[in-house]
DNA sequence: TAAACGCGGAGTACTATAGTCCGCGTTATG
DNA sequence: CATAACGCGGACTATAGTACTCCGCGTTTA
């Protein structure tokens, strides 16, 4: 019934970050704190994204996550049923046969085929899945890049570097005591 | 956030047998009755379209609600706004803001304008709104139609007026003691 | 071998949905 | 003219879903 929780958000936006990472694994607490959001929150993201074969995970300390495929063979829709599910916009609950003058024993006509009301319904949740269908990670990932400064990739990718030394200071500090 | 909820079916097979009694008044409690449902509930929805004015209130015993419109100018979409209150599909946190490289100061190219991502989901609602505002309710009437007998409407009414004479006995029966 | 990874399950706080109950003011009708 | 049938609104409840957190297991690699 319910649709486009903040998961499509946090997903998309993580998503957007692995195209600009360009094949090297980003880990999804690395993705987190990026973005300031919770890391508990989006770990649990992730693995629906990974079993949807959207995004490729490596084990082990140095690992993370990857594009399983080209940004341009990744859909809207796909993420979004992916991590929502793919529950209906709409959910009949067949009333009409439950008219009194059918006394609990509705006939045929009434039942048959999907319910006029129901049908209008299924159109305009076909409506919304195409345009999401149309829209691709990489024509998303497009428009964004046009926004950011030309410096803006490179001090990512030094943010990233920066939260690596960070670790290994804390490892030189622990390793005397 | 959410969408279509029951209470979207329940009112609009209300509004198709308001369209099926044509100008006669039909009490909020005969058409939770008609289809199976819960009076108490249907109470709730009914207030919300008299105040969209897609329906007319009428007080005192033989009132009801009669379509204050012709049925060929209400729209799908007036009906599930009416209900549902206009709620977005998706609504945007503003992540892109929250970004750690910005340290809590986002620059004006980051949060100027509507997000590329929130922006394909606006185009996706705009979709499924567009279909739902070309849907009427004479439209669907009319194919409902189509698929009952003949003596169906006829059936209706007496059911309808069956409850009325219902209570002038319940009355008879009371008056007595 | 320990710290950094992914994965899954359990648990919590908050909010929305679906539905109930009651009482108010109004209005036809016997 | 009383009463039963109307609409309307507020308060209430129970269930379910959302947005999180916490913990522990198995893997990897520096
Ligand atoms: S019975 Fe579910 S929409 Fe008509
Ligand atoms: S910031 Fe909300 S969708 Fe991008």
């Amino acid at each position: 019934m319910a649709q486009m929780t903040t998961s499509v958000e946090y997903g998309i936006h993580c998503l957007l970050w692995l195209v600009v990472a360009d094949d090297t694994p980003l880990s999804s607490r690395d993705l987190a704190e990026l973005q300031g959001i919770s890391p508990s929150f989006l770990a649990k993201i992730f693995p629906k994204l990974e079993k949807a074969g959207i995004v490729h995970a490596t084990g082990g300390v140095r690992g993370g996550y990857r594009l399983a495929r080209a940004p341009e063979k990744i859909s809207f829709l796909e993420i979004v049923d992916a991590i929502e599910g793919r529950k209906p916009l709409f959910d009949c609950q067949e009333i009409r046969g439950r008219c009194a003058v059918f006394g609990g024993k509705p006939p045929a006509w009434a039942t048959g085929g999907v319910c006029s009301i129901h049908a209008v319904m299924l159109r305009a949740e076909k409506s919304m899945r195409d345009t999401l269908a149309a829209e691709t990670l990489a024509g998303v990932a497009k428009s964004v890049g046009r926004k950011a400064p030309a410096a803006f990739p490179h001090d990512i990718r030094a943010w990233l570097e920066a939260r690596v030394s960070k670790r290994g200071a804390a490892r030189k500090r622990a390793a005397p005591s």
